[in-house]
DNA sequence: ACCTGAACACCGTTCAAGT
DNA sequence: ACCTGAACACCGTTCAAGT
């Protein structure tokens, strides 16, 4: 008969999901492999048969936070395009503690990168086929970058709270409306 | 008689240069508070005397990296002086092994970014006055996602030499030309 | 096939005690 | 004032052994 304190088979699936869990909860810090193999009642060497190290684990949560990435739909002008996919993936980054920092690794581990793909259909049919690697490098890495600052500042803040506030969201905006009119317009 | 092994006097200056040196030899991992105290041959804890924390630490390393962008001169275009900018925080930032990370953590922190100063005098010259903030946070964090990526990817390469290359310097001119273009050109 | 138990080789930080 | 020595509370990972 099932135990209640053996609630789901410890499958990848399982171990994804439960550090997902844990990382909304406390964020990356309190997301050990200790921790983790905590909470499914079980030792943290099992872990091991599942995922072969943290670093896979990680890109796998970042897959999934990327997986978030909702379909964005058509607008008038390119720029309109573009910033809303930049706002998506920020909406889906922010949306986990640290989220940025994890999907930053992912990237570079050689997680697929959702921007790519609507990225380069907002350039072609704006006629900016030649750019679309170029906007998704650089919205991808404005939007990581700036996210992960903010992840980092509100990290801080919550160790030490004499520290000041950032408006990230302001600058966020900001930033995109420079990097959409280009430096030739007021 | 001052002895060999001790070659310089324990001060906070001392402690940052060093950590400076491991970081250049073994990146962040290889920079704990252990080796670093090894190699000014002190105990751990003696450190703490001259630095609060790791942390506090590491925003001191980030300030020196910022310190090492040198002067930017004017240009014909906007755009032009942009793109001198952001290459010298790429290449300022792209010096030390994990020099990304540890920017990123000292802006997050509080250290200045010598980059809005730039920007502001750039955006002042060519009439773009209200975009100076705009531009500061686009550019700091495109380059430091970028570069971000990019470290951290050349780290895994070391730990598993299969990984697949990336091309990063082109990545990072073709994301400036998109976005010193702007979305309305192609 | 899948998990336990124990160990290895590390971390950052604190703090009484020395000088 | 400045540093040692020892400890505290952690890490990720490995591996023989169990079932």
């Amino acid at each position: 008969m099932p135990v209640p304190w053996a609630a789901v088979a410890l499958t990848r699936t399982a171990v994804v999901d439960t550090a997902l869990e844990i990382l909304r909860e406390s964020g990356l810090p309190g997301m050990s492999m200790r921790t983790l193999a905590g909470r499914l009642h079980v030792q943290p060497s099992a872990l091991y048969w599942h995922v072969p190290s943290k670093q896979a684990l990680l890109t796998a949560v970042a897959e999934r936070i990327l997986a978030t990435m909702g379909a964005v739909g058509a607008a008038e002008t390119a720029g309109a395009e573009l910033r809303v996919v930049a706002t998506a993936l920020r909406t889906a980054v922010t949306a986990y503690p640290d989220g940025a920092e994890i999907v930053a690794l992912g990237l570079a581990a050689g997680a697929e990168n959702p921007v790519a793909d609507v990225v380069a259909e907002t350039c072609r049919r704006h006629g900016l086929e030649g750019r679309a690697s170029g906007w998704t490098t650089a919205l991808t890495a404005f939007v990581l970058g700036l996210s992960l600052e903010q992840q980092t500042h509100h990290n801080l803040s919550v160790a030490d709270p004499s520290t000041p506030p950032g408006s990230f969201d302001a600058r966020f905006e900001e930033g995109l409306d420079a990097l959409l009119a280009g430096p030739a317009s007021a």
